[in-house]
RNA sequence: GCGCUCGUAGCUCAAUGGAUAGAGCAUCUGACUACGGAUCAGAAGGUUGGGGGUUCGAAUCCCUCCGAGCGCGCCA
């Protein structure tokens, strides 16, 4: 998605219209793709290139420099506000050299909208369900869950800024057997036993059977110790995710698909839709045509429903809710489930490609030089609270955004707490005390700030304000 | 075996199909009695995992091989 900043497209527009009038002019047709005009890497091949020249070039029957030459030619004959000068460089773009006075507008820009600035309205309609993190409620969150904690709520804030409609979203699995096995941990502990095998070997336990006792006294049932436990469980989400500044509108809990007979009759649907077939006493769903690799069980044979099919039920639930558009983030361990509940909800006949799932890769946590292991199953995960109680929220947010989603970040604990220079938010946070230092000075000399309208924009030339400026603008 | 994601400087990572692949850290050379020395200036560092292909142009798209992570259940 491109967010453009309104004062760029100002700049943008006047050069593309101009740019079309020349092609028009030059008698080359519009390229198929539009006119492409962006910021060069290069400082010297000027303000905006475009390479319109390089692609009408081999149909015009010339050299792309040829083309170019009389493209520009039509340009000079009206050339747009602070363009200084326009040439033909390297295979054939066409490069603008713009005044600074084009950026010194950017700046009265940014100070006229404050806050606003950067903000816009082009998803002004849209009504956005965003699924994130969406740990399963057994424990705390893992430290890698982070990642998506800060993407989610980042990714959320960006659309929000667009104008659109955006509701944050946290999904419950409190109906599996998962829950089970969590009650059957804690009652363990709580009588002092070990946890079953294939139960939750976690400390926290421990801490909870403590406080569950200290709370509802020596005779707790297990139907006491699930609902204790769940509501704990959840206050604890709820308390790590405030601790990192993020808030979600909807706690979405899956048993309240079961109990309401959501599940039901998205089976009822899908069945009148004729998209499912009965097959070894099991119900399955068409999935392969709607691009899946193989049908799917929706009903198994003991007459429970899978998880995709319970999964079906909540998206379903989600656009009954009026959103428009879902979006879920996942971590990359569950990219096989994706093409599956897409293919159900096309199949229900909500368009293809809903829900929109971000895969994010994993995270790895590294500490004193070595990954750190780590099993929910065995105990030994390092949780985000643990995180939180080393580093500022801030900083746990921004180094989980320093790297793309698509590659495997290695959350390195050391470096994170460490005020080093390896560490660059701790060059974030020097360069905001200098700044607020330069300021104490300033104010002690007597120095006062002037309207913007006051100030002689002329003096920025120097390339360290123009490239600060530039940054701003695209 | 099949599928998804990925492989870029010593390290951690950037780069809407564009021009000479960029930053930070680390390394090396040098500067500086002033706004926070937690500084500044500069240098070196690359066959973008290998090989083909498409394109005027490929780190990016396609094929293939190598390597890594993760998935391939009537689990959730």
């Amino acid at each position: 998605m491109v967010f453009p900043n309104p004062e760029a497209l100002v700049i943008r527009d006047q050069l593309v219209a101009a740019l079309r009038a020349a092609l028009d002019d030059a008698g080359f047709p519009l390229p198929a793709a539009g006119v492409s005009l962006e910021p060069p890497k290069q400082r010297e091949h000027g303000d905006w290139s475009t390479n319109v020249a390089l692609q009408v070039a081999k149909a015009a029957g010339m050299s792309p420099r040829d083309a170019a030459s009389r493209i520009v030619a039509s340009l000079e004959t009206a050339a747009p506000r602070h363009v200084e000068a326009i040439e033909v460089a390297g295979p054939g773009f066409v490069n603008f050299h713009l005044a600074p006075t084009w950026l010194h507008d950017v700046l009265r820009t940014v100070v006229e909208q404050g806050e606003r600035f950067g903000h816009g309205d082009a998803l002004a309609a849209a009504r956005i369900n965003l699924e994130f993190v969406s740990a399963n409620p057994t424990g705390p969150l893992h430290a890698g869950g982070g990642r998506w904690v800060a993407v989610g709520d980042a990714l959320a804030n960006l659309l929000a800024a667009q104008g659109a409609t955006v509701h944050r979203e946290y999904y419950l699995n409190d109906a599996g057997n998962q829950l089970d096995l969590f009650n059957a941990s804690l009652m363990a502990r709580y009588e002092g036993r070990p946890p079953p095998e294939d139960g939750y070997q976690g400390e926290y336990l421990v801490d909870m059977a403590d406080r569950m006792r200290a709370e509802l006294g020596d005779a707790v049932t297990p139907e006491q110790a699930l609902e204790w436990g769940y509501e704990d469980v959840k206050r604890q989400l709820r308390d790590d995710l405030g601790r990192i500044g993020v808030h979600f509108d909807t706690w979405f809990s899956e048993r309240t698909l079961h109990e309401r007979g959501e599940v039901a009759r998205v089976l009822a649907d899908l069945a009148a839709r004729g998209v499912t077939y009965e097959r070894d006493g099991a119900t399955w769903l068409r999935a392969t045509d709607f691009g899946d690799q193989r049908d799917r069980v929706l009903v198994k044979s003991d007459g429970s429903t899978t998880y995709l099919c319970n999964d079906l039920a909540y998206h379903e639930d989600k656009f009954a809710r009026g959103w428009t558009h879902l979006i879920d983030i996942w971590g990359a361990d569950h990219h096989g489930q994706v093409r599956s509940l897409q293919a159900g909800l096309e199949a229900l006949g909500h368009p293809p490609g809903e829900p929109e799932v971000v895969l994010g890769q994993l995270v790895k946590v590294q500490r004193a030089g070595e990954l750190v292991r780590m099993s929910r199953r065995a105990g030994n995960i390092i949780t985000l609270a643990d995180i939180l109680d080393e580093v500022d929220p801030d900083v746990a947010r921004l180094t989980f955004l320093l790297q793309s989603i698509d590659t495997q970040q290695t959350f390195d604990l050391d470096v994170v707490t460490a005020q080093s220079m390896e560490n660059p938010v701790y060059y974030v946070q020097y360069a905001h005390a200098r700044i607020a230092s330069i300021g104490r000075k300033a104010a002690e000399l007597g120095v006062t700030r002037a309207p913007l309208d006051d100030v002689d924009l002329s003096l920025l030339v120097h390339e360290r304000e123009l490239d600060l400026l530039r940054s701003l603008s695209v």
